[in-house]
DNA sequence: CCTGGCACTCATCAGGGCCGAGTGCCAGAC
DNA sequence: GTCTGGCACTCGGCCCTGATGAGTGCCAGG
């Protein structure tokens, strides 16, 4: 194992190259930080954590700059997470405090993770499959046809149109409305099938058809929207991401217009906790020089949906974390309060 | 006023421009162009036309290039809208057929028209100002909590929460919710106003308070939405900006983010007809060497909303305007069938 | 009014030499 | 054993230089 003070060196590297930007050689590191050591004991311990894999050098006869593996180490062991300071944390809860509705929250979110972090912010909407109904809604638009508005306990609304093999009168249309929500109001999504398969029969001959395929609409929305969506900002950061620009940030722009690879990209984060993905550890090929972090977010003790950040490996990881794992918090309660 | 010829020049120095991204020069363009003129001839030319503005050399001794101003003679005078070919035309409406709702029609739009003319395409969904009502439906969640959801003809869906003064029966719900779609539905947003003025009057003393505090939040609804949203997709196609990119790309990124700026920016094209703003023509600094072609669209003959592309100055104009055009057209279709 | 010719400008590129940061290794000190 | 100072070496970055060539402006003649 890695003796203390090399894991120091690791540590001082690792920052130094974070705010310089450029290789980071012996004589500097002993120079702003304290190792009580001099150049030459750090190049002999620099040799080890490049035999190790950690760090590496651009081109002989030029500074270490750290590994992926050396970021994991890192981010494991050597970092805690930062806290933000608490003009920080009320400049948060004011700015979120404003919003008007779901959409302005996520929009609200966006922004402000990538302000505070000064990366792409990422940021996806409240899943459905995992939150309840509040209300669901039936609207005659005409004779034989309904729309069908479903309302979530999260703010989210979708609406369907529904075509009726025959004309539902007013009556029938307030009765499975009300025995709907009696049913389905305070539910999980993953429960309503069970809970109205039985309501077709309850119903005389001559509307069955139509109450069936209310219901089979229904639950095609439910399914049909755990496919998500999400919103990003900050990409205006990403020209901050080194010097060797175009090569870099195309694919990283494309892969972050590709709904899918992110919704893959959050997906692979742990439910719970802070998820970490550095470089090579990200699947999807345009994103292996950048590192996600993520972490999930509910209106309870939950979480439903998914945020973070994607920035370059060199990131500040502490600082990141912090502001990603208050960023979910707060949105967390501004959703719970709504 | 320019001779034929010298307008000739102008056109044949905007393509190859456009083509090759390069400073064109006098040689080169009596090769690739049946100018009937000698090299010296075009020279002249050049001459004069740089006298006048149209075009100007990066540094002594390079080719030309032109200048806002050529493109601008370039637009007005000199190039068509080039329709697009048939298999474009069926495979725009091929992948617009297949959108769900709104929001879906709306995301297939931003990425048809990114993809089809390889710049940023920006698409604004389409304005509650200007659409009418469609339904306006009001939920009972509490005794004293409503919720109002508002359905405009463009498939756009609001709800708003509504906390009442007073509890409001389940009569007196069914009563507001009967007389309030007796009047709007089918009207302007504009309309509204008027149109309740006097609903309040008619209920029972009790109900009163409640039925202008729904009001109220009706109406603030429709006018807060004006603030417009929109999508933006294809920021990937601005790698292929130029070859100094970092400084080129940052400002356009930042502006792009900023919806207030592209809202500004699509607003302030005309109603009816494609409006190209070229280079310095747009106020805001940032956009400032790109070009925005926009045009508007909507379900019936009037505008609900707007779309375009941002890209370089050095664009195809020809070719982008007839993608933005057709684009518009489908959507237009397709918003007016659902 | 067009053309061919000519002198001139200047960005680009490749080559060469210098500089210095940074390394690896080794012998000696603690 | 571990740390330290010293030293030779490597190699990317920078600057200067000269050659190259595309492109221009101007002028005299058709």
């Amino acid at each position: 194992m890695l003796s203390e003070r090399r894991l120091e060196v690791l540590r001082a590297i690792v920052q130094d190259y974070v705010g310089t930007e450029e290789p980071v050689g012996s004589k500097a590191l002993t120079q702003r930080h304290q190792l009580g050591v001099s150049p030459a004991t750090v190049r002999n311990d620099m040799a080890a954590l490049e035999d190790e894999g950690f760090i590496a050098q651009p081109h002989t006869s030029a500074g270490r700059i750290p590994t992926d593996k050396g970021y994991r180490l890192f981010v494991d062991k050597l970092a805690g997470v930062k806290p933000l300071s608490s003009p920080e944390r009320r400049a948060i809860q004011n700015f979120l405090d404003g919003a008007v509705d779901l959409d302005d929250v996520v929009g609200r979110t966006v922004r402000l993770l990538a302000q505070l972090t000064r990366q792409v912010a990422v940021v996806q909407y409240p899943s459905l499959t995992r939150s309840t109904v509040r209300h669901v809604e039936l609207l005659s638009l005409a004779p034989a046809r309904l729309m069908l508005v479903l309302i979530t306990d999260t703010g989210r609304v979708e609406q369907r149109m529904v075509d009726c093999p025959a004309p539902f009168g007013e009556t029938s249309l307030a009765d499975l409305r009300a025995r709907l929500n009696s049913r389905v109001v305070g539910r999980r999504f993953t429960d309503v099938p069970q809970l109205v398969q039985d309501l077709p029969e309850s119903f005389e001959q001559e509307d069955r058809g139509t109450v069936s395929t209310v219901l089979s609409v229904l639950l095609e929305t439910l399914v049909e929207e755990t496919e998500e969506r999400l919103m990003i900002g900050g990409t205006a950061n990403l020209t901050r991401f080194g010097h060797d620009f175009p090569l870099t940030i195309r694919p990283v722009l494309e892969a972050l217009e590709e709904q899918v690879v992110l919704l893959k990209l959050l997906g692979e984060a742990k439910d719970s906790g802070m998820t970490v993905r550095i470089g090579h550890e990200n699947a999807h090929e345009g994103l292996t020089s950048t590192s996600v972090v993520a972490v999930g977010y509910g209106s309870g003790d939950e979480a439903v949906a998914k945020l973070g950040v994607v920035g370059p490996t060199r990131m500040d990881y502490p600082g990141t974390m912090g502001a990603v794992r208050a960023v979910a918090r707060y949105v967390g309660q501004i959703l719970a309060e709504s």
